[in-house]
DNA sequence: AATAGAGTTAATCATTTGATTAATCCGTAA
DNA sequence: TTACGGATTAATCAAATGATTAACTCTATT
């Protein structure tokens, strides 16, 4: 059935091809708003071969939204449970790989939140997002400083709202804030890498603040 | 056509009942993901009447969309062109403004940017959202405040991001930092009522930062 | 060369869904 | 009372859409 060319660069296979385009489209627009015929002719094949490859359409999401969490959490595993930076480090490194994941795939997150909002405990259970997040070594560290009080007495959450708020919200506001603000993609882009160097700084001074 | 019952509290004529099943609805699943016979039934009219008053499924979006992000940007509206408040007390009505707008409607971030994302340039131009940005007395106020040197030297969109971010991004991401974070309903909101007072401290402190 | 089986295709099916139609209901004005 | 017209309904239409089928192609194995 599948076409394992665990080999040297060769054309995708059609699965790949299917989920490519799958991909594209469903992040772009939606599981609603994804019309399989679509997603068959973006990948260059017959419809028929998408639900040979994949069963159903749901099937095929169900597949490209996991990916697509693992991919989006693995910024923040990846720093996380790193035992030998500090609080500070891990915060720069977390908006550094969101900046670049997010410049390279602006439709994550828009793409997640908007799909989750339909079926949200399923996905987000399968993920173990809690386990994984309320056992990481970041929050015990956290949570040390704040105890220690070297840190204000705030609830952990609150950082970890506005960590993610200034970081990946500007994406999901795109198409709002770059009508607005007059930017083309370049200067979109400028900007947030700016926000590498800034978004760590500001949410210093706000751990200072209490 | 119309029922212009302009009068004491009454019975929602047909058009209203509609368009709050509309409203509603559409909030939750979006264009594409809404069919207008749920619509009907929810709003618990016939199907035919939903076209005899609105014409189209895509006619009847449109005015719901445009209604909600109206809504939306009153709450800056309301807030940026008062001559008589500083920008400190202006971050902090227009912090309170949406946290208690978003406590009520929490689906419309998601909706007005999910929608926003297939056709960005139409409704935000028809919204005129850039002249009423960059021409608000908050706009001004703020451009001053970085040429007098008072606030960090950094261009206010980032601030606007900011702001933004730690405001409005907590409800976009709801579903998955409740379920991640153990919140129920009321303790979301409880955090909700406390950033109130913490993000215009934190947006303060941030701009200082330079 | 013959065969088997995965890969691929065009055609078709069944359901969903936005929209329309024709008939009926009902309040109001002549 | 009647007649008009807006409001409402059940039935139906036509297009879109997810999925399946049956035939055909191609490759590898014997």
């Amino acid at each position: 059935m599948k076409d394992k060319t665990g080999e040297i660069a060769t054309d995708p296979s059609t699965e790949e091809k299917i989920k490519n385009a799958a991909r594209s489209i469903f992040h772009k627009k939606g599981y609603a708003g994804t019309r399989t015929r679509d997603i068959a002719e973006e990948a260059g094949i017959n419809l028929a071969l998408l639900n040979y490859y994949f069963r159903s359409k749901e099937k095929l999401f169900s597949l490209i939204m996991m990916e697509t969490m693992q991919g989006f959490l693995k910024s923040m595993t990846d720093v996380f449970n790193e035992k030998d930076t500090s609080l500070e480090e891990k915060i720069e490194q977390l908006v550094s790989n969101y900046i670049d994941l997010l410049t390279r795939h602006p439709n994550i997150p828009i793409f997640i939140l908007s799909e989750l909002r339909n079926n949200p405990e399923e996905i987000v259970a399968k993920m173990k997002m809690k386990e994984f997040l309320m056992g990481s070594y970041f929050f015990q560290q956290m949570q040390e400083a704040i105890q220690e009080k070297r840190i204000a007495q705030i609830h952990p959450m609150h950082f970890i709202m506005n960590i993610l708020g200034m970081t990946v919200f500007p994406f999901i506001a795109k198409p709002m804030l770059a009508t607005v603000g007059d930017m083309a993609e370049e200067h979109f882009n400028a900007m947030m890498q700016q926000r590498k160097q800034l978004i760590p700084q500001w949410v210093k001074s706000m751990l200072a603040t209490g």
